[in-house]
DNA sequence: CCAATAGATCGACGATTGTCAATGCTTTGA
DNA sequence: TCAAAGCATTGACAATCGTCGATCTATTGG
């Protein structure tokens, strides 16, 4: 290795400075945001919830994690939106799944 | 289900409050913290450069990464404290590796 | 001993996040 | 048709986070 450190140039004006190897700054991008869903212990327990029950209605999962209606339903919108879990409206309630496409995915992220 | 919220008490001292299925609130915090250690694009390009160099020093992060020596150290030490990473000190320069413990881990973590 | 360099720490700033009370919307049951 | 229930949305607030300039520490080469 350089004893001098290489100097890459700085920073060039235009596109993503060749970062060479490693994640693209689009991919490190989209993968930030699906670990940022799992970044709370809240949606990391109810995830697992879901996944532990196959399907749950948002209705009992207030009382399992101890935390107020619109809260929950914060914390459903934001796994939902990265596409960790789906729910369908039937009548006046709300089930949750896990995202099928992502269920073995979602199950080794909860038991790493 | 109940309107109101069965109040649980905040923490009763003694064991988790029975979330019956699903993590413990203990398993989840700690998860969570090695989560948020990859949610930031920047930390995920940080250690995928780790991963495919295998071994690399801090003066030549700051270039690929466009980030001011600062802030790459401050990113290199979230993710020393999450585990994901070591760094020894090797004269003037500190060596950074993947976690020899974590590396199966954080190889699929970077691809998942 | 001194100047230079790698890196950590500090202080500050704006941005984002988790939380809840209040409110609105939609569907059901009577 | 109406009251209630399930859920989403809004607005507000404190807390945390990412970033950088300035500064400090430690190590090297001369």
């Amino acid at each position: 290795m350089a004893t001098t450190p290489p100097e890459l140039d700085p920073v060039d004006g235009c596109c993503a400075p060749a970062t060479g190897a490693g994640l693209s700054e689009l991919d490190a991008a989209a993968l930030a945001h699906t670990y940022a869903a799992l970044a709370d212990p809240v949606r990391l327990r109810l995830l697992s919830l879901i996944a532990a029950t196959g399907e749950i209605c948002s209705c009992d999962l207030v009382a399992p994690l101890a935390k107020s209606q619109p809260t929950v339903s914060h914390h459903t919108k934001v796994l939902a939106e990265a596409g960790l879990i789906t729910g369908d409206k039937r009548g006046r309630w709300v089930h949750w799944r896990v995202a099928p496409a992502r269920a073995d995915l979602v199950r080794d992220l909860l038991a790493p």
